[in-house]
DNA sequence: TTATATATATGCATATTTGAATGGCTGTCT
DNA sequence: AGACAGCCATTCAAATATGCATATATATAA
């Protein structure tokens, strides 16, 4: 390997940067906890070793020449990889450990956590994950979990929380089933069966006002856990709601009347103590989450 | 712009990238011309900033461990793109100026270098080019030219020689003036008009040598210029050879009898005086044009 | 086992880099 | 015009990083 080319500062690459972005060497001073005499001496030091003058003092600010213009380009690449370097430095941290509770729902640990744990392992080798599946919401105040993936935007004033996503959720079963009634509207389908979440009308009143005539008889089964409730679809013969994203990994699930129904809009929150957001490892299971769930 | 993660000590990441490599702190130090302490204290002063054990010290020299691993890969990204900083900054050198005279022929300066100006005018914009186009092989050694692309291998042996490329010469002509000819064989055809390079019978035997009866009456026109040759035969109503990469930017040209002949071979060759190798300015024209014409 | 070569770690004198204070310059607002 | 705010350059003492000399550890080979 030849390391003559790389045998400048990097420090003053950096220095560079961050002046040629704050726009003078008071504000990078100020950005990076440096003094302004420190961020000239670098400029300088930087010019004088590679014989380029970068800036043009012109007045107030400094002002890039073309050479410098166009060396920018690469110190700013230098950062991109310096700010990975750093954040994935973070994750490997000895002192980011211990462990990390996260409350989400079945289909969540099911489909979309379970295909991230290698790389949360190795983004954060020293956190264990304690995950909390279930519907029900934990009570993040009394520390039931220290992240949460929620459908609800949570009102307490004192969680953070950052939107992650949004998906639509239809009434799907399997295609079998859901010949019987093609082209069919929903009220002139007798003895349609639907698979419901709990014993609240929620769900009936929302068919209902989309003109189905639901009736209590027809929910079959009634269960909480989703991937149960899945389950049951895919051996056809009911109905029930379920998020597009999920159904779309199931080529024998269709959306049942489709054209009768607008979907069920759910956004998708991630929420977290205002105080835990301060904790290293709780705040890098945040930042996890939502850099990979994120849109 | 958030700039808190890249405030590690870059020149740290510098020296954790070449001590991965070299296997231990002494060669580091040796590669980067600092001592072993340094480099030590260097990677000490890294791990407890990031607060990750990189190395581990295992008798005769260090072991990344799984957490230098993983960081390597943007330490590495980080050196590329310090390598490309460096690189430019050469060209944008103040004292990387003056005037650099290249020879070469009139279809490379026409074809492969004229579109190559405005990139070099980046490259190095404080270096004055002059062409010399001929076809005459200049003399390096009397400095009537700092630079050369030539087509034969230089025998001298106080010379820099990269060969940079190879090219097939096939006879073209005009499609329309081939057609009076196709599916003929050289030998069956009467009066062709040839346009040949010199008065030397270098052509003519290499014609002979490959079943065509070429006699020297058929060469119509005799010119050095290769621009020229090329103006004839778009013309029609002769033929000569030409490089096949040129050819195809031309789709009226063609080849002629192509299946009773195998191409020139063209070997394309960089070649510098060994002392001038030496002059920045020289050695940057150098480098600019292996990189841009060659492979 | 012992000698050797090569590695890392440490103490210390020296060289370099840094920040606070200061002065000078430029553009802006009243 | 004059006061002011914001910037860069310089000075100098203090903090920091560096290299040399050297002590110590570990493989390899006689």
């Amino acid at each position: 390997m030849d390391w003559k080319h790389i045998q400048f500062d990097w420090n003053h690459a950096r220095a560079f940067l961050v002046v040629a972005d704050e726009g003078s060497l008071s504000a990078a001073g100020r950005a990076l906890g440096m003094s302004q005499p420190t961020l000239g001496r670098q400029i300088s030091g930087l010019e004088a070793q590679l014989n380029v003058t970068l800036f043009e003092r012109v007045g107030k600010g400094l002002s890039l020449t073309q050479s410098g213009v166009r060396l920018y380009e690469y110190v700013k690449q230098m950062a991109d990889a310096a700010n990975q370097f750093s954040l994935v430095a973070q994750g490997q941290s000895n002192d980011v450990s211990g462990e990390v509770c996260i409350s989400l729902t079945e289909l969540d640990a099911y489909f979309r956590f379970a295909p991230l744990i290698a790389k949360f392992k190795e983004y954060a080798p020293n956190i264990q994950l304690e995950l909390q599946v279930s519907n029900t919401i934990s009570d993040l105040k009394r520390r039931e979990a220290d992240v949460a993936i929620r459908y609800q935007r949570p009102t307490q004033p004192d969680l953070i929380t950052k939107k992650i996503g949004s998906e639509k959720a239809y009434l799907y079963g399997h295609k079998d089933y859901i010949k019987h009634f093609a082209n069919k509207a929903p009220k002139d389908v007798s003895n349609l069966q639907l698979i419901g979440f709990d014993h609240s009308d929620q769900m009936k009143d929302y068919l209902v006002s989309m003109g189905f005539p639901a009736h209590k008889d027809q929910f079959t089964v009634i269960c909480k856990n989703q991937l149960v409730q899945l389950q049951m679809i895919l051996q056809g013969g009911a109905l029930a709601f379920l998020p597009d994203h999920i159904a779309a990994q199931y080529p024998e699930l269709e959306p049942a009347f489709i054209e009768y129904f607008t979907p069920i809009e759910l956004d998708m929150w991630l929420v977290c103590h205002r105080e835990l957001h301060t904790s290293k490892k709780v705040r890098l299971v945040f930042d996890f989450l939502s850099e990979q769930l994120g849109f």
